[in-house]
DNA sequence: TCGCTGATCATCT
DNA sequence: GATGATCAGCGAA
C-alpha cells in the first residue's frame, strides 16, 4: 500500500499491478503517467484551477476524467495531498474480469491485450465516461481501486506520451515486457530530445 | 510493422 | 478560433 499523498512520481509506479474496477469489469493497471500539477507544464492543472480540472485540486483517491481529442475519455488517479493538483494517467492495463463485457465494449481489438491497451481503450473497456469523473476510488460506488500490497517488480520508465512540453520527464512507468503496455509514441510537437 | 491522417468536440484563449 | 495526456484504418515496405 502507498499514500497517494506522497510525491506523484513516487506515487505513480506504485500503482502498477493495482487494480481499476468499475461494476464488473476489472483491470490490472500495466502502464501510468505521473503529471505534477501546477509545477507541470504538461498537465492540465498547470495554468491554474478550471472548471474541468477542479477535481485535481481536492483529496487524493478521486477520479479524475476528461474528453480527448472530441473522441475519447481518459482516466487519472487524483494524488498529492489536498490543495496540490497532481494525477496519474492510467495508459494501460490487463482486463482481468467481465472481459465478455470488455469485448463487447471493444469491438475493434483484435486480441484480449488490445482491450485496454491505450488511455482511450481503457476507459472504453471498464465503461467509464464523464459521469464518473469525481468518483470516490475508495468508497461505496461502482468504481474502485485496489492498490497492490508490494511495489510491482520489473517496474521501465521513460519520457511521457504525446505531451508537447515537458516530454522528457521520465515519469511513464510501465510492467517490462507485459503485452498490454501501449506502444510508445512521441507527440510531433515534442522537440527532439537530447541525444548522447 | 511503420507512418500518416481524419474524426470530432469540450475546453480554454 | 485553435488545440489536444488518442485511436483506427489505410497504404507502403
Amino acid at each position: 500500500m502507498i499514500d497517494l499523498a506522497r510525491p506523484v512520481a513516487q506515487v505513480a509506479p506504485r500503482l502498477l499491478n493495482a487494480v481499476l474496477r468499475n461494476g464488473d469489469v476489472a483491470v490490472r493497471l500495466t502502464e501510468v503517467e505521473a503529471y505534477d500539477g501546477g509545477n507541470d507544464p504538461a498537465s492540465h492543472a498547470y495554468r491554474g484551477l478550471t472548471q474541468r480540472n477542479a477535481i485535481m485540486f481536492g483529496p487524493p483517491g478521486f477520479l479524475y476524467v476528461y474528453f480527448s481529442y472530441g473522441v475519447h475519455w481518459a482516466a487519472n488517479v487524483v494524488c498529492g495531498p489536498d490543495g496540490q493538483s497532481a494525477a496519474v494517467l492510467l495508459r494501460a492495463g490487463e482486463v482481468i474480469d467481465g472481459i465478455e463485457l470488455a469485448r463487447s465494449r471493444r469491438l475493434s481489438a483484435r486480441k484480449d491485450r488490445d482491450l485496454a491497451r491505450g488511455p482511450g481503450r481503457l476507459t472504453q473497456a471498464l465503461g467509464l465516461t464523464g459521469e464518473h469523473r469525481g468518483a470516490d476510488l475508495f468508497g461505496d460506488g461502482p468504481v474502485s481501486l485496489t492498490l497492490a500490497t508490494r511495489p510491482a517488480r520489473g517496474v521501465a520508465q521513460g519520457p511521457r506520451v504525446g505531451v508537447s512540453v515537458a516530454a522528457d520527464r521520465p515519469w511513464r512507468f510501465w510492467l517490462d515486457g507485459d503485452p498490454s503496455v501501449s506502444p510508445y509514441r512521441r507527440s510531433p510537437r515534442a522537440p527532439v530530445p537530447e541525444r548522447s
